[in-house]
DNA sequence: ACCTCCCGCCATATG
DNA sequence: CATATGGCGGGAGGT
């Protein structure tokens, strides 16, 4: 009863506020992806892409980092990326699950070189476990990566926001779990360790990351069926095979034109007041544990076949448009299908708002919506403003 | 009071 | 050395 029914106006223009929700990696992330999702596009500068959706540099790595993980981008150079697009989600989300099981075996030997690796070997991304030179009793434990100690050296990469984005996707594509649960998957991912200290900073990046998933529409926030502990509904392809054999996705590119204005951020931030922080300990502990694969989870629904359920008369989504924080279905767990009539909102309910972020994310919206409604329906969008 | 998770310091990697 | 990356966790908003 608390939730409101639509929050996206605030009651109180009272001076210009600042909402945490316009900055979310989520929105981000879509603005990015409303940004680059055309055909024509062909390298990221992240320069570029920090200015114009008005974030600091540091966010784009972040949203850059689980978009390679999934495949929409690969990294070309320094300070460059490729646009792939949602085509190829499928391939890597299939590498992930193959490399996944792979491991899962508890290979007590890695390094043998068997017919690792297919012909065709185009640059995509997916870069395996680097060859190590010697000491490497390269053990694996189940299911996810997780390489062992190894050299100081790969440490970057194991604490990696990438590799942990492709560790938790993994979880879902290598088991037949549709959900699974925040702290569930975090244990998980971990080596063990219930550090509480660990545990929170990986919770930390979990969240970083599904909210970025939740953009792209692979997974959604949800609970667990008690109802309770926050947790992740795979979504994955919505209405193809995943499994088997893996059909081209008529994902639809979007092409939109040029887009007005920027969707530049640019809003006040939250202050960071100075403080005295130093006592650092850094700890490094080692975790690097087995994995009790297996009992996991918290499983669910539907079983381990086709598509989850979901209705979607006609309201298919891929993209992604449609607010993501929408949701809030009070109690139920199934929440319903919160189609929103964007049109109707847009040509009808037209407030001025006095809040210039508000006003951005309501036009930012509406571009969206417009140019989605545009391809999926073939109309002319209707002008606004 | 607990849950989310943005912000940005600063260690590392790279050029 | 300068710049690019990106762990990491404090602590501010949200519920």
């Amino acid at each position: 009863m608390a939730s409101s029914y639509c929050d996206i106006i605030d009651p109180s223009l009272r001076h210009h506020a600042y909402s945490r929700k316009q900055k979310s990696l989520g929105l981000l992330c879509t603005n990015f992806l409303t940004l680059y999702n055309r055909d024509d596009i062909d390298v990221i500068g992240l320069d570029d892409a920090a200015s114009k959706l008005g974030v600091e540099r540091r966010r784009i790595y972040d949203i850059v980092n689980v978009l390679e993980s999934v495949g929409v981008l690969a990294r070309k150079a320094k300070n460059k990326y490729s646009w792939k697009g949602f085509a190829a989600v499928p391939k890597a989300l299939q590498e992930l699950k193959e490399e996944g099981l792979r491991d899962n075996v508890n290979t007590i030997d890695r390094q043998s070189n068997n017919s690792v690796k297919v012909a065709d070997d185009d640059e995509d991304e997916d870069d395996d476990s680097d060859s190590n030179p010697n000491t490497g009793s390269q053990n694996e434990n189940s299911g996810i990566i997780k390489s062992t100690a190894a050299s100081r050296f790969d440490h970057r990469r194991e604490k990696s926001l990438g590799l942990l984005t492709q560790n938790f996707v993994k979880l879902f594509v290598c088991s037949n779990a549709n959900l699974i649960s925040l702290d569930e998957s975090a244990k998980l991912l971990l080596g063990d360790g219930h550090n509480s200290s660990i545990m929170r900073t990986k919770v930390r990046r979990l969240y970083d990351i599904a909210n970025v998933l939740s953009s792209l529409k692979l997974i959604e926030k949800t609970h667990t069926a008690d109802t309770r502990k926050p947790a992740f509904r795979w979504l994955g392809l919505r209405g193809k095979s995943e499994n088997g054999s893996g059909d081209h996705l008529a994902l639809f590119e979007s092409r939109k034109r040029t887009f007005g204005a920027d969707i530049t951020n640019i809003g006040f931030k939250r202050n960071k007041m100075d403080s005295s922080v130093d006592g650092d300990k850094s700890q490094n502990l080692k975790m690097q544990k087995q994995i009790k694969d297996e009992n996991m989870v918290t499983v669910a629904e539907r079983g381990n076949f086709g598509q989850d359920s979901q209705q979607n008369s006609g309201s298919f989504q891929f993209g992604p448009f449609a607010p993501v924080s929408v949701a809030k279905g009070g109690n139920s767990e199934e929440k319903a299908a919160q189609i929103y009539d964007w049109e109707g909102l847009s040509s009808t309910f037209r407030p001025q708002y006095h809040n210039q972020a508000l006003r951005d994310l309501f036009s930012h919206y509406t571009e969206a919506w417009k140019s989605w409604y545009t391809e999926v329906a073939g109309k002319k969008p209707l002008h606004i403003s």
